[in-house]
DNA sequence: TTTTAATATTGCAATATTACGATGTTAATT
DNA sequence: AATTAACATCGTAATATTGCAATATTAAAA
């Protein structure tokens, strides 16, 4: 149907879940990528350096920070977006706890 | 429209937001955790233990497979599905890979 | 060899996602 | 105050995903 039965999975599932979901886009990926490499972030760039129109890099960038993984500075007229280290630095520790403590294998 | 626009995104940048889709619903990483619980599994387990339909745990075990994180073996007419521990401790070294090569701010 | 058990596959219905044009909004510039 | 620049949001079309019932398929059991 389209709709994911979030009910019946644990608030860290569908936390972990959600977290792999905003990142499962390689525009998101991209963006990700492109911000690291600057020291400043405009929309606008991104645009160009990407190739989605701008409607659709805003929403990508709104997902980004959904999560928190995005910081938004208002700078004048543009926005400047950057990556909230910290943030990103814990989902690195939360992904790892969840590989380290998920792969024994049975057969 | 839906549809993702590969064709403007590097092969890496593809192939990681894959991965990080398949991880991307919760069901597939609560059957990753209760496989990773158990010695032997097999889908009727999965199906009471998850709680959605057979045909949807068999759908998400298919995705599972599809990029490598599951093994599946016939057991009589059971199946086993197993996590491939090479595919997953490669998977994480790859994600560690992003994750720290992705991390500088900027603002 | 019929039956049964354990999946896989197919075919849908419902909802979500992706993408973009058009249109807001906001703040600097003129 | 009007204009411009840089986004954000809205509305919508196209496609993808989720989920399940029904129906294969496959191999052991009877």
């Amino acid at each position: 149907m389209g709709i994911t039965k979030s009910q019946i999975f644990t608030e860290q599932q569908n936390d972990l879940a959600q977290f792999f979901k905003v990142l499962g886009h390689p525009a998101r990926v991209a963006i990700l990528q492109y911000i690291s490499n600057q020291n400043a972030c405009i929309c606008n760039d991104l645009v160009e350096e990407i190739g989605l129109a701008q409607a659709t890099i805003s929403q990508h960038l709104k997902e980004l920070k959904s999560i928190g993984l995005l910081n938004g500075e208002v700078e004048g007229k543009s926005m400047c977006y950057c990556i909230n280290v910290e943030r990103w630095t814990d989902l690195q520790n939360r992904l790892n706890t969840f590989f380290n403590t998920t792969k024994s294998n049975c057969c």
